[in-house]
DNA sequence: TTCTGAAGTCTGTGATACAT
DNA sequence: ATGTATCACAGACTTCAGAA
């Protein structure tokens, strides 16, 4: 008898394949099968253990949590998975290449509610599966295409269908192959259109897709010295040992070239991935220390435009620094001393040390605003959950959060404790303080 | 000795990753 | 939305090596 486990182990799609299925799409699949939220699934993975990893429960999977890296959430959160569902998810994320390489900036951070699928992928899970899976390559930084069927990824432009009826926003399932708003299974609602992927970036997706499909044997033949003899091998056999004319083929500065050489630092995803089409080089064969020669090819702006960093060196001197600290500090509405910064161009430290006195005194100023329109949101929430609480009373119904807020329309973000749900907080717990002397 | 181009080093920036 | 910490990376600066 095989032994019991607290969750469904459902099968990881394409495993061991480039076509795998992502960490987050799994956790929405075991979520849906579980008729539970994601939210719900996460709390009580991360409710309370023994296994000595310590994590404070994240309400959700947010938009700039980089689950599929090496970040301590996604190690907790792979870790318990595996416990609870019985099965290796190792190659669900990118954490296995954590170390000799890089991961930072290399996950395709969506807006909020958009995805990006391959609808052709999507269609052909549907003859296999009940629940179409999202592949850990749509996820990634600098892939835009399917390298299976050659087209663009599908940006989601949110539900297609006409005049039916949307489902309610607290049970509308989250899962990349459903649509939220109707619940059509393969996103059918949608009607995207399908178009062929340009030469470049069927070789970028081609490139990573295949480390990705690296097995977790191969992948421990990834290591520093490996990664750094690939480089090696790709500037001598293509470059004749010239890092100058290498960083220029790949779009890259040659100073990092030297530093992933002379420094034995981690090396980031998408700059290996330029200088391996630069070189014509295998990046699969590349991390683990050797030169194959494939057949891709692509000019230094292009990669550079796909992969690249937007990457400009500040021109602005102390005084130019100190005059628009001073016209910030003028204005009505002041702006946060990183919109200062970042509207100049120059990092916050540099306008710091520029002038210290002034830089103060904007955040300050800032502060003082910040905390004004907090309390003006407070007050009015605290005057709305009120108006609401009684109303609800009155006609005998229960008051908690989900009547208030359906019964008030006014929203408030759980996961980030601000002043909607301060107030409503303030409003259950307490509500004698706020209540008008009759 | 001077010039030139390549290689090595340093420093500030961009982009997270996470907390508040 | 904003603040803070972090680190790879871009490009400026410096050093080295070989040729004239």
């Amino acid at each position: 008898m095989s032994p019991r486990t607290l969750l469904f182990p459902m099968a990881v799609g394409g495993l061991g394949t480039a076509q795998v299925e992502s960490l987050r799409s799994l956790v929405e699949r075991i979520s849906l099968a579980h008729h539970r939220t994601t939210r719900q699934l996460l709390s009580y993975l991360f409710r309370s253990s023994s296994d000595g990893m310590s994590a404070s429960a994240p309400s959700e999977i947010t938009r700039t949590w980089c689950v599929h890296t090496d970040s301590e959430l996604g190690r907790v959160l792979i870790h318990r998975l595996q416990v609870a569902t019985g099965q290796a998810l190792a190659t669900t994320t990118l954490a296995r290449f954590g170390g000799p390489l890089s991961l930072s900036n290399v996950i395709h951070l969506k807006k909020s509610g958009k995805v990006r699928y391959c609808p052709i992928c999507l269609e052909n899970d549907l003859l296999e599966q009940e629940i179409p899976y999202g592949r850990l390559l749509w996820e990634l930084r600098g892939v835009s295409c399917c390298p299976l069927h050659g087209v663009q990824l599908h940006s989601s432009t949110g539900c297609g269908g006409v005049g039916g009826k949307r489902i309610a926003l607290q049970s509308r399932p989250r899962a990349i192959g459903v649509c939220p708003d109707c619940g059509s299974v393969g996103r059918r609602c949608e009607t995207p259109i399908l178009i062929k992927a340009g030469s470049v970036d069927l070789a970028i997706a081609h490139s990573i897709s295949k480390v990705l499909a690296l097995s977790e044997e191969e992948c421990e033949l990834v290591t520093g010295p490996a990664v750094r003899e690939g480089i090696k091998a790709v500037v001598d056999c293509r470059f004749e040992g010239n890092t100058i004319a290498a960083a220029r083929a790949a779009g890259i500065g040659r100073g990092s070239i030297c530093t992933w050489l002379k420094k034995h630092t981690s090396v980031g995803l998408a700059p290996l991935v330029q200088l391996s089409i630069a070189g014509g080089a295998d990046l699969s064969a590349m991390l683990v220390g050797r030169f194959v020669s494939a057949d891709v090819h692509a000019t230094a702006v292009e990669l550079k435009n796909r992969l690249g960093r937007t990457y400009l060196r500040s021109s602005a001197t102390a005084d130019e620094m100190r005059q628009h600290l001073s016209n910030a500090l003028e204005c009505d509405e002041a702006p946060s001393f990183k919109r200062a910064a970042s509207a100049l161009g120059v990092s916050t430290e540099a306008l710091r040390a520029a002038a210290p006195v002034l830089a103060k005194a904007l955040a300050a100023k800032h502060r003082v605003q910040r905390e004004i329109r907090s309390g003006d949101a407070y007050s009015h929430a605290l005057s709305v959950y009120m108006q609401a609480r009684s109303a609800l009373l009155s006609r005998g119904k229960a008051v908690n959060q989900k009547s208030l807020q359906l019964h008030s329309g006014l929203k408030a973000s759980l996961g980030r404790h601000g002043p909607r749900y301060r107030a409503m907080h303030d409003v259950l717990s307490d509500p004698a303080r706020f209540e008008l002397p009759s």
